[in-house]
Formats: structure tokens, sequence, C-alpha cells
RNA sequence: GGGGAGUUAGUUCAGUUGGUUAGAACGCCGGCCUGUCACGCCGGAGGCCACGGGUUCAAGUCCCGUACUCCUCGCCA
């Protein structure tokens, strides 16, 4: 009498596939029930799986039995149904694929009951993401995390094909390797067999890609996961993943090409957009000075403007003590113009200040741009000369009813201030697009960045990438004369604000590389300690080589429109890196420590 | 490590200047209903107000601390 649902009676279609063209067909679904409206009478259900959503109508006169088993169904039961699809008539739903169909139920089986669950499985959730984090599993079997993981699938899938269609060799590194020092902390991991030492776990393939270079593969490519304890954000976690990409024999402009080409086929076939290609180049400087950062979102202008030269030229009698001070000491001064079209209130421009303040600014001066040029609703205003505030207007090519926002002090404070405050205006503005209706994606390439960083702590130059990257050929001169000048074959590409890879043409020329190891006080026996191996290496007929990696998660966070990587990745860790499904991370036993060789050191007490 | 926001029913939220028995919606339970698709109607259960101190005649409400979550700066070659 029961019918042998799985053994025997199998799985016809999914519940986003039937239209009307199968009216007549019998089939069989199975899925999880969405929604029920019971009208005694007539129950009706939603049937849904990852694929979509199909209604299954049970009516006494069609399948008594059925009809009374369906009496029992609650939300998100797992159910196997056999029936006859019909045509709804007049009565079509719209909003679903299969809206002009339903299925008289014949059969129906509950694989398993549901209890309650603690959040309704629904497309629009606004539960609180612990509390989702913590069922994940509930969680992802909503649509849009559904949707986000199955593009990420075909991601994955267009990756490959691309890559190997262009000679790339998918190769894979390990996990487990050997610390070295600087860049992201590592994760360690404490080696049984050889008390005392650790294994850390790859922050990128980085070292490895280059030895496959060496060796003669010559295209390499892994999509692979990565880990770096550094604190977390909504664009990143502890572990996420690359498309890791190395080639030798390559310029920049090859590397570009690639990286290109594999972007216009994601979005290409993700989205069905076209992205036109080359992307747009901008000097690194030139992002630092407009934008604040080496990331900028293009989709709106609110560029910045550089004043510290002016102030300087108007020296101490410019009127405005605390940006000659600033420029002064060192300091920069930025300015950016809300546009007088679009307005922003007192209280509006207020909570600007609050926000600048959030970000480390001491404050945030405004001006408000009259008829004449003057300046009002700014204490600026009272002590500025008539020259310096025209001269600034000019640069601002500021407009009667323009908001000046200015900030001054310290280099990277103003830069970071000014290029968060010019997101948050945009954003309060609405000058960002939104995804899906007509979404605007801006894709540059970011390119000759400084190869070193002056650390002010500890009063030395830094990689500002790492030390193998490669510097530009005019600029090795002033390797050891002039470090701050030297640029390098380093690139990031970015869209819409969102830094989504990074690469570098490497050093492959043991020369330049050992002066590079100089300027940043590193002596020989430390480089062969850190970088023994590759340096070694490097000896034996290196080619000439560079790669990139891109971040999966970015990019499947962009291209889904999702707000945060945590809606691309299917278990992902909260902000202070704990998975609060599993409770990882958890403790362990003492046996297990002591296996390798690990003793807890007691948190000092408050 | 610094700054900010939050925590009230299973979920999302409301809760007045501190003042009787802490409310609503959805979900859940029981009943009715053959054309719903946010189904509808009737009835019901469900709360250590995150935790620990304090102020007060009286604390969900005020103060201090802790935990957790989120945002952010630092950090992330």
């Amino acid at each position: 009498m029961a019918v042998p649902f799985i053994t025997e009676v199998k799985r016809t279609h999914t519940c986003g596939q039937l239209t009307k063209a199968n009216i007549g067909e019998e089939v069989v679904l199975f899925g999880w029930v969405q929604n029920r409206r019971d009208h005694g009478g007539a129950v009706f259900i939603d049937l849904r799986d990852r694929e979509g959503l199909t209604q299954v109508v049970f009516e006494p006169d069609i399948a008594k039995e059925a009809h009374e088993l369906a009496g029992q169904l609650r939300l998100e039961y797992c159910i196997g149904i056999k029936g006859k699809v019909a045509s709804r008539g007049t009565q079509v739903n719209p909003k679903l694929k299969t809206g002009e169909i339903e299925i008289k139920a014949t059969e129906l089986t509950i694989f398993n009951r549901s209890e309650p669950t603690p959040f309704l499985v629904e497309d629009n959730i606004d539960t609180a993401e612990d509390k989702r984090l913590a069922y994940r599993f509930l969680d992802l079997r909503r649509k849009p995390l559904q949707q986000s993981l199955m593009t990420r699938s075909k991601m994955n899938a267009i990756t490959r094909s691309y890559m190997v269609d262009n000679r790339f060799l998918e190769l894979e590194t390990p996990f487990m390797g050997k610390y070295t020092p600087g860049g992201a902390r590592n994760f360690l991991v404490p080696s049984r067999l050889n008390p005392g030492k650790f294994y850390a776990l790859a922050e990128s393939p980085q070292l490895y890609k280059q030895l496959f270079m060496v060796a003669g593969f010559d295209r390499y490519f892994q999509i692979v996961k990565c880990f770096r304890d550094e604190d977390l954000r909504l664009d990143r976690q502890p572990e996420f993943t690359q498309i890791d990409v190395e080639m030798s024999f390559v310029t920049q402009d090859d590397i570009f090409t690639i990286i290109e080409g594999l972007i216009k086929k994601l979005w290409g076939e993700v989205l069905g957009i076209d992205v036109p290609t080359p992307f747009m180049r901008m000097d690194f400087y030139e992002s630092m000075a407009k934008y604040g950062n080496d990331k900028p979102d293009l989709r709106f202008a609110l560029e910045h403007i550089v004043l510290t030269d002016l102030i300087k030229q108007h020296g101490a009698g410019g009127g405005v003590p605390m940006m000659w001070e600033a420029v002064e000491q060192g300091g920069i001064v930025k300015a950016m113009v809300v546009p007088a079209d679009k307005p922003m209130s007192r209280a509006e421009s207020d909570k600007l200040e609050e926000f600048a303040k959030q970000n480390g600014a001491k404050g945030l001066a405004r001006a408000k741009v009259g008829e004449g040029g003057e300046w009002t609703q700014s204490p600026l205003s009272k002590t500025i000369t008539p020259a310096l505030r025209q001269a600034i207007n000019q640069a601002c090519n500021a407009k009667t009813g323009d908001l000046l926002l200015f900030q001054f002090g310290r280099e990277s404070l103003v830069h970071t201030v000014m290029a968060n405050l010019r997101v948050h205006v945009a954003k309060k503005l609405g000058l960002i697009p939104e995804y899906g209706s007509g979404g605007v994606w801006k894709f540059l390439w970011v390119v000759n960045p400084p190869l070193f960083e002056y650390d002010e702590e500890t009063k030395t130059w830094a990689a500002a990438h790492h030390a193998f990257t490669r510097p530009h050929d005019e600029d090795v001169q002033y390797l050891l004369t002039d470090p701050g000048r030297v640029k390098c074959h380093r690139y990031d590409v970015v869209l819409n604000g969102f830094e989504i890879g990074g690469g570098s043409i490497r050093l492959h020329d043991p020369k330049v590389q050992a002066e590079v190891f100089k300027a940043l006080g590193i002596s020989d026996e430390d480089a062969r300690a850190k970088f023994g191996f590759l340096l070694d290496a490097l000896k034996f007929g290196a080619p000439p080589h560079g790669g990139i990696a891109l971040g999966m998660d970015r990019l499947a966070m962009l291209l889904t429109g999702a707000e945060s990587l945590r809606d691309v990745i299917p278990f992902p860790k909260t902000k202070t890196g704990t998975d609060l499904m599993t409770g990882a991370p958890g403790d362990v036993d003492d046996k297990q420590l002591r296996d390798v060789h690990v003793r807890p050191v007691p948190l000092p007490q408050k």
C-alpha cells in the first residue's frame, strides 16, 4: 500500500522546474515544507528545494489518505510527494517560476518531521546574526544563501575551465609550512613528532608558487584556502579562499590581460554583464591623493583636494593656525566638497563630525560657501584671510551652497579619515547605485606603489608588500640612498572600493635581491635563516616570473550583492573568530596537550 | 589593544518622568474552513527583561562591572 519513496519511486523533477509544458505528467518531488495553507478541505503546501518552490495541493476527493496526512505537515518537514501536474487556470502566482502549475498530490510521505525552528526559514530574514550562525544549517536553507553558494560553485567551475584553457596547471601546495616572519600573524600547529616545534598555516602559497616557477611549471593556479590570524572585518575571515596565480616569462601587462579575461568571463557567465577591458589604471599616489586609500570606489566622485602646498604658501599668515601647524609638523591638509545640489542639514554635517571622530579624527572642520565665496557655519571663517579662503575655494572649485570638509594632521590619519568620510558621505547622499538595479562595476588597477614603507615605531624601512617584489629598474639606484622613492611592480585590482586581488612581478635577480635585503636591514644570515630555500632556488636559473591572487570570497560577495563575506561562506566565523555552531575554538584535554608538547599559560588576573 | 552600538517570549520589536498582572506581530498548540499563495476566523500556551553587583520604599527602566554579537581604528607583506 505504502508507496516506496526513494527506493523505487525516484525524484523526477526539482521544485524549480515544472511549467505548463508539463501539465498532465505524473511527477515525484522531494523537498521541505516552506509554507502551508490548510483550508480543511484543501491543503496547500509550498514545497522547497534548492531550485525553487512548487505548490502542492492535497484534496480529499483525489487522495483521501494523503490529504489526511497533509494535515499534519508543518514548516520544514522533509517530505516526498507524487502527483499530477495541473494547470492553475487563472490563479497563477507570478512570483514563482512554477507559478502556472501545481501538483495534485496522490501520495505523500513524511521523511522527517521538524521541531519548530529557532527562526523562520524565509528569504528576507531579520534574525540576529549570532542566532543564524548558531543554526547555520537552517540559515543555509534560505534562498539567498543557497544562491550565493551555488554561484560560488559556478565561479569555481568557470575559473578552472578558463585557467586550464589558458595553459595553467592546478597544483597544490601545503597548508602546514614553515613560519616566515613578516606579514600577517600565523596560526600555529604544534608538531607531535617534533617536540617544541610548530608548523604555520599558510597565509598564502606565495613562496611555493614561486618554486613552481623555478621548477618550470610555467603557469600555475590554485583555488586555495589561506589562513591569517588577524582581527576580522565584514570583508575579512581568518580562513578565506584565493584564486592564486603565478606565471613565468611575463610582464605586468601579461598578468593583467589574463586576470581581466577571467573577470570578464566570471561577470559574463554569472551576471550576463559585459565588463569592458582593459581596466583603467591608476597610479598609487594619485589614488592616495584623490581617494585617501589604494582601493578607491570610482562609482562616485567626491574626490579629495590636497591643500598642503596651498597652506604652505600662505604660511602662518593664512589665518588658520591649526592647518599651518599640521603642515609645519610634516602633516597634510585635505578637503572634500559636498556639492550644493545634495544639500546637507546642519544636523547631518554634525553627524559627519561624529563619524570622523569615530575614525580617529580630532574633529571635522567645515565651511559652507556663501554667495560671494564667504564661509559660514564655520569657526574657520573668523580667522582665515580672504586670500587663502579664495585660494581654497578655487582649488576645490567651490560653488555657492557647497559644504567644504577639512582634515589635517598626520598623513596616514588624514587619508584614512577622509577615505572613510568619502564613502560615508556617498552613501548618505545616495550616490552609490544599488546592486541589481543597474549595478555599476568600476574595475581598476592601482599600480606603481612604493617598494618600502617607513615604520614610525621601529624607525626602519619595511617591505610594503613582501621582500621579493621587483623594483622599477630606474629606481634600483635609490635602493640604499633614498628607499622611499623606489616604486615597484606591484598591483592591486580594485572593484567598487574593495581590493579584490593583488600581486607583483617577483625579484629574480640575486644581486638586486641582496640590495633590497640590505635596505631592509636584513643581514645575509637573517635572509638565509628566513628565506633560505627560496634564495637557493633563485640561484639555479630561476625564470622571470610574477603573479597575483584574487580574493574569491570578496569576488563572490560582490558578484552576488551580499553585504558581508559571511553571506558567501558556508560556515563563517564571528568577529572574534569563533564558530557559534560548533563552539570552535574549544578546549582540549590534557592528554592531547601533552601529546603535542603544549602547556597553556594561565591568563593574567585582572 | 582603542572607540561606538546592541542584548526584553522561539523570532523581530514596543515598553512613558523608576510605580499594580511586561505588550504586539510572526511562529507554536487546539478548533473551524475546498482555491490559498503574507490564506482567514475563534481559543490557548509561552518571559530569572544576557549575567553579577549597586542606588531606591520600589529597577526591564538609573549607576558600575562581566559575557556575547555587530560596526570601526590599529592590524591584515
